[in-house]
DNA sequence: CTTGCTTCTCCAGTGACTGGAGATTGTAGC
DNA sequence: GCTACAATCTCCAGTCACTGGAGAAGCAAG
């Protein structure tokens, strides 16, 4: 089998060079051997590691979580429940970040409606920010 | 006019004392007298200036754009055309963000919801991330 | 052999804080 | 005046997930 060198491997996995040694690094992706000269030299299945790292990263997970969603799938056996866990987790995490974003721009679309575009004395954008009693919702 | 000590100041504005440090050595907040015994002390007005830009983190603007907006707030004159610019692009990053954030959470309900909850090997949650392919939307 | 590409390691920077160590100052009670 | 204790001081390191630059070495083609 035809290893990789990590320009090959970051083009097929679409993760850049950098990220890849950092992953390295930081014990998420296993460290490859090495060719005389020094080079990393991969196997192909670290395309699809590093995609599925990509992938989940793309949803928003965090690399502990990865690791952990990473592991899990080298393990056929293991009962998937963890795995669904933490997608759930991820899911309240998103909905609570939608929630406060959308607070944030009712307050902001209710702030640029209102500015009559004259002078700061009367901005309706500076004014909301100098007194937050003026938001209608406390929320954010 | 009383002057205000860091603690008092950090509990009327809200703001953490590590914080309002952090705000004075990268000039957000202009360096306050110090005391003969080299403490920090605020003037009242110290209060509001932290509140406003308080209440524009918590909307999400940059330091670098409450930089620009606690300007603008003190010069009653100016046009508040800038302000106004502002206000608009932090909402353009709301919306982006919001419509990454709902991409991402369609999958995951997609991911979720087809998981029968047995093991790894049959797992919806890992197997999604194993293939991109498997995702409806190639967005996020 | 030279040119140019790829890769190597190491280190610093990003944004916006946060928190700890260790020293000093201020204050309240006795 | 003395003793606790609280508040504050400065400096530095850590957070997260990369990203990019410097300078050196390896490698492939002409």
């Amino acid at each position: 089998m035809a290893m990789l060198a990590i320009g090959r491997l970051s083009k097929d996995s679409g993760v850049k060079i950098p990220t890849i040694r950092y992953y390295e690094s930081i014990g998420l992706l296993p460290p490859p051997v090495r060719s005389e000269g020094n080079r990393r030299l991969y196997p192909p299945e670290a395309v699809r590691r590093l995609r599925f790292i990509r992938h989940a990263r793309e949803l928003g997970f965090e690399i502990d979580a990865i690791r952990r969603l990473a592991d899990l799938a080298q393990d056929p056996e293991k009962p998937c429940c963890e795995a669904d866990l933490l997608a759930r987790r991820r899911l309240v995490e998103i909905e609570e970040k939608i929630s406060r974003l959308a607070a944030q721009r009712e307050e902001l679309v209710r702030m640029i409606g209102d500015c009559a575009h004259g002078r700061i004395e009367e901005c309706r954008v500076i004014d909301t920010l100098d007194d937050h009693a003026k938001c209608l919702h406390a929320k954010h």
